[in-house]
DNA sequence: TTCAGGATGTACT
DNA sequence: GTACATCCTGAAC
């Protein structure tokens, strides 16, 4: 299935920000399964980092799963009306993940279409397409994921990510996939942390 | 195309 | 009470 697995999130959080850059997210909602490339992420390492929910240690009910597992989704409510996907890298413990801030529909993009806009991928004007899911609010919405998946373990069969999917002929990320870095969104009360460079993304 | 402002619930002070 | 890892709308250009 090239699903990915426990040592993939058992690296360097930074490093697989990166790596998860082109690879697949698998979204199985009832009886529809969708698949998105994923195109845009963020890191988040709470021993360095002000801008990490669970910074200087915290842990609440909210921070609780940034210390599972490796691969253990991490979904939490921002601004009290948009959710954030993020994926728990590290060992257990260790409160560290990356946010999946953009992804486009590479399977199935009708059901993320009405998910996202309420209609078909054929009647998306030029504008929803460009903003399909160029944020971390929109993925969570073309792919029906809320609260109801925080703490989902990892290779979950309704949420996981995969190197390949050969049933559907998707092949496997290029290696040598060129990238761009930059500052991350959003974080602007995080003082020296608004400047790394932990944002990545893909054209 | 860019910009300001509002929506809205939860965590935390 | 305040802040928040955001997005949408409508107005101005």
């Amino acid at each position: 299935m090239g699903k990915l697995e426990a040592g993939f999130f058992l690296r360097d959080t930074v490093e697989v920000a990166r790596d998860l850059l082109g690879r697949y997210l698998v979204r199985r909602d009832g009886e529809e399964t969708m698949v998105c490339r994923i195109t845009e992420t963020e890191a988040y390492v709470a021993a360095i980092d002000k801008a990490c929910h669970a910074y200087g240690g915290r842990r609440t009910a909210r921070t609780e799963t940034l210390y599972a597992g490796p691969g253990t989704a991490y979904v939490y409510l921002i601004y009290g009306v948009y959710h954030c996907l993020n994926f728990i890298t590290g060992p257990e413990g260790v409160a560290s993940g990356v946010l999946i801030r953009g992804c486009r529909p590479v399977w199935n993009a009708d059901a993320v279409a009405r998910r996202r806009f309420g209609v078909p991928a054929g009647a998306l004007t030029a504008y929803q397409r460009k903003n399909f899911m160029n944020g971390p609010g929109k993925v969570c919405k073309g792919l029906s994921i809320d609260r109801s998946l925080n703490n989902l373990p990892l290779g979950s069969e309704a949420l996981y990510l995969a190197e390949d999917i050969p049933e559907l002929d998707l092949p496997p990320r290029r290696d040598t996939l060129p990238f761009h870095t930059g500052k991350r969104i959003g974080i602007d009360y995080a003082e020296e942390a608004i400047d790394f460079p932990w944002r990545f993304w893909i054209d």
